[in-house]
DNA sequence: AAATAGTTTAAACAAATGTTTTAACCGTGT
DNA sequence: ACACGGTTAAAACATTTGTTTAAACTATTT
């Protein structure tokens, strides 16, 4: 479906999308808004009040689908194990499906590079409904995950495992979205990529290479801080 | 020293490193920092030429200290271990290190929390200038001190790790802000404090959790992925 | 005491922002 | 053909932004 096909609000929410993305809620204007969609700058506030509303309705429409796969494929994996999943796949596929949710979305690129500034930013503009509708679902299923492949957990070992792994992946999605916002800049560029070298690698390889590591990085650190006890 | 004591440039600096601190650059006017600092808005661009210069220095000033602070002590730990450090004590110092200047520097409250979300932004107001002059070295001397306590960890193995320190690190530094900027909004205050337990404790014991967790976690971490070999 | 260099002040400036208004437009149903 | 709801258009609106101007002030120097 070509861009002239779409309606007036699917346009601006593709590109309110990719703006917010790549550049953050503050550093898009409505009229940049409006020229990158190809409508009227009134045009926002005919159909979503406020940049504001726009902005929640652009997380939240993309967020919803990246919660649900998230649930259903550790769902998947507990089914398919039969109750005993193993901690690296667990990890493995909360990993993936953040990294591919947030950077590669077959929806387009951008995607949800904006859910982790709003995570790790100071404006409220979506924090408390984004948080209970979506993270809390997300975090519950991982947290019951982990406690199927780890029962011998205590719940406070469990959120602090979980905090280091999704700081991790915060980290390298930051670095990456970093990476692509420099593209102009050959300087700054340069000297990240040498000092971090996945950055180098096209995006498919970098989660790929990302995913592999958090997962051992994280497995091996439960594992090494909370033995089970030989049975 | 009291307040209308120091010099206008002084009281600039410092108001702007308190409102950088908890609102990010953008979020801070330059009426708004003249008021904080009981000064008029045309002092800004007298004595720093531009809010962005301004920005500049307020970040420069405090991260050299922390700089030469976490980089010596580093040092410190290297000459005191005849050059094979334990693997957690590094790790610890350089988290402590970071906890610290970021979150509860001795010349006042909010200190360099802009340093982590400028490296976490998209906005390069100082990126690549701070990143040689100030993270690079750290990352240098911290880099030297893991490879001195894990003398065989490849160049690419000592990349990841420390990113994935930082990464949690960050996380925690942001957790914290995040927390600190819900003060008003008690509902989400209480949904954050519930779901991430160490936030109810005061800073210095929320510092200590952290550094104890991060750096378990990750001693563990790298230890589980690279073992070394028996000689 | 006069002059001077540095600093502070209030006011103005130009540009950009989110939003609203009012009129034109469009297809649909009568 | 016409009227009507929904949509788009251009223009205007009220604020806010960073910055500059030009005059007033202040202490030090001559």
């Amino acid at each position: 479906m070509s861009d002239d096909a779409k309606t007036t609000q699917a346009r601006l929410l593709d590109a309110a999308e990719n703006l917010f993305a790549s550049k953050g809620f503050d550093q898009v204007s409505i009229r940049e808004l409006a020229a990158a969609a190809d409508v009227n700058v009134a045009a926002v506030n005919y159909h979503f009040q406020s940049k504001e509303n726009l902005y929640r309705q652009v997380i939240t429409r993309r967020y919803a689908g990246q919660r649900d796969r998230t649930v259903a494929a550790l769902e998947d994996l507990l089914k398919g194990s039969g109750g005993t999943p193993d901690l690296a796949e667990v990890i493995g596929i909360m990993v993936r499906q953040y990294l591919e949710g947030t950077l590669a979305a077959p929806e387009g690129p951008g995607f949800l590079m904006a859910v982790s500034r709003e995570m790790h930013g100071q404006q409220p503009h979506v924090s408390e409904a984004l948080f209970r509708e979506m993270i809390a679902p997300v975090f519950q299923a991982f947290s019951a995950a982990i406690l199927q492949a780890r029962p011998h957990l205590t719940s406070g070992q469990l959120s602090w495992t979980i905090a280091s792994i999704v700081g991790q992946v915060h980290h390298f999605i930051m670095r990456w979205i970093k990476k692509e916002s420099l593209r102009q800049d050959t300087e700054s560029l340069a000297i990240m990529m040498n000092v971090f070298p996945p950055l180098g690698e096209p995006l498919p390889e970098y989660i790929r290479l990302v995913t592999d590591h958090v997962t051992a990085f994280s497995t091996a650190a439960v594992d090494g801080m909370f033995p089970e006890v030989a049975s």
